[in-house]
DNA sequence: GTGAAAGCGCTAACAC
DNA sequence: GTGTTAGCGCTTTCAC
């Protein structure tokens, strides 16, 4: 503030290595050395170029260096809602293992829009991150081929990447959704039916699947009636419950496809005056927080978010050191829990 | 995968202006032009570079165009906690902000680990972000001045930035945990314990402020041993509140600095068989979700998170836009909901 | 051990 | 309306 120290620049100007160059009294060369720690400078120098750093706030330009060096090391990711705990789960998972990795990650909110997943996937890509997580909002529409061509290593998370080319992180959605649907007929419900996810994501249909493939199992007949699809937000839980509520006769429990779903479906419930599970007995695909009502009430099928997101970043990281496998595909297995009171 | 269309560039190398360029049989200034969308280029001559672009499969560097325009469009953003849903509607909020305005938005966990922080702090700047939206993990430490120095505007969310030196959006929390703890007062509790923040965040003692003016204020004398401290996260609220319960006689009513520490807060009251509120009032600051167990028995103090995000964002293009009126805090008011139950 | 200079991919003068 | 070229800030040969 006092401007003793900053003899040179004084203006608005961002400073470069040439300022420090300058303001050391020595080459670009040497600071360039110095802050990239090559121990082929002199101690004294280096000294002097750190000085200089300190006096002038300088703070390299990432963007020349990248462009330079052609190497960056930081990932990004995609992820199509950050109000769901599954995903900031996932991201958790994945930033520690980057982090431990030396590696940061930015994230980038879809908001399941297919435009803004095109915009991040393209800044991203732009930047030249040094590997990218991604969780489709649209997996039929965004095109990731000419980035793998590239040599961006790119793995998809929760929802398979373009056609299978892309190595992915998923979860066994069918086999989840039937051990839901399976445990609530074998506790007596017959009239069971399902908010679904959307149809243009394969976790929607997946679990669909598993749905329908339970009560054929149990030669309970699959009624589309009772199959609502929603769009995993929690409004559209709410909307599905009320109308599946609204049949007559109402079904007896609900198989709902995500978390979200399955907390507006509880409000809708709940605004009824009715109870779960004594009148709507819930199952869920997700974990829910402890602390929601009902939450010993409702079965549950949980996802391994934090390893997935492990998991995802590792494969980043193999890729990286070189690993030229195929496209590789892991399925990890949901866990299903039943209600405490139970 | 055919390589029909692929005339030159076969090896591994990504597409530079200069293939596209030759590919297309033009200069490549007009690429450059033809991709900016100068309309003073030759719509035949724009044709045929769209086509090379599709047929090389190029995508513009974004490191490249950023270091020779000096000015890039993202908004960078740095939070604390991920898995809070307050920091995830602040986010929503300013992201809506920011793409209405044409900015993306890129977004930082540090997970309230100070190194993160400025970790992610300097690869923001490096890719010289439009703008910054910092809600510090540690206001003390987070030396951002020489970043508002060089032109690059920061908004303080949540958090005021170091030593008020930047724009901020804050909340009102002294008034709100004081009407927090009124109410509790009002409604005949006299034992009332608080869950407080970390002491290095102004939200923590902000929060204490107001509660302990609340007692004094009603002649309640304040306790220390009522007070214990938290970090803002879920098992540090079980912790305190098993701290608390453990006392004799045992407070009838706790005021909980946030929504994280209330789950835990609540899962700790729910694992010894009390309930909420007949054994243990409980008073957040902060919103609950509406499906959280005993949502209609607790009041909280609901945060404006969304508003705050917006109004961050219009401040940050408010500067880039050319505003130098002088530092801005505006604070906002959060609002007291009463408990349904009542 | 240090410096001079080339060049990463792009845009913006500047010529024509 | 199009092409040639300088140069953004940095790293990295290549000389010395």
């Amino acid at each position: 503030m006092t401007g003793r120290t900053e003899r040179r620049l004084d203006s608005g100007r961002r400073p470069t290595v040439k300022d420090v160059a300058a303001q050391a009294g020595v080459s670009v060369a040497t600071v360039s050395r110095a802050l990239n720690g090559l121990k082929s400078v002199d101690p004294a120098l280096g000294e002097r170029v750190l000085t200089a750093v300190r006096d002038l706030g300088y703070r390299r330009d990432g963007l020349a260096r990248g462009l330079r060096r052609q190497v960056n090391t930081v990932f990004g990711m995609v992820i199509p809602d950050i109000e769901n705990p599954f995903f900031t789960a996932m991201v958790r998972g994945a930033e520690d293992a980057a982090y431990r990795g030396g590696h940061l990650l930015m994230l980038c909110n879809t908001d399941d829009n297919l435009e803004k997943e095109k915009a991040y996937i393209d800044v991203l890509l732009g930047q030249s991150v040094a590997g990218l997580l991604l969780v489709a909002a649209d997996e039929e529409h965004s095109d990731v081929r000419p980035l793998i061509k590239w040599g961006t290593p790119v793995v998809a998370v929760d929802r398979p990447g373009h056609e299978h080319l892309l190595d992915a992180v998923l979860v066994d959605n069918i086999t989840g959704a039937r051990q839901a649907t399976h445990w609530l007929i074998g506790h007596g419900y017959t009239r069971i039916a399902s908010i679904a996810g959307p149809e243009r994501t394969t976790t929607g249909l997946e679990r669909l699947t598993g749905y329908r493939q339970a009560l054929m199992d149990a030669g309970v007949p699959v009624r589309d009636d009772l199959v609502v699809h929603g769009d995993f937000h929690v409004d559209s839980g709410y909307l599905a419950a009320s109308q599946l509520l609204d049949q007559d006769p109402a079904p007896e429990a609900i198989f709902v496809a995500n978390n979200q779903m399955t907390m507006g479906a509880i409000a809708a419930i709940t605004d009824r005056g009715l109870e779960v599970p004594a009148d709507v007995a819930i199952a869920c695909f997700d974990q829910l927080p402890t602390a929601v009502r009902w939450h010993d009430a409702i079965v549950t099928i949980e996802q391994p978010a934090y390893d997935m997101g492990r998991a995802a970043v590792e494969i980043l990281l193999r890729r990286i050191a070189g690993d030229a496998r195929p496209v590789t595909e892991i399925r990890l297995q949901p866990e299903l829990h039943e209600p405490l009171g139970r």
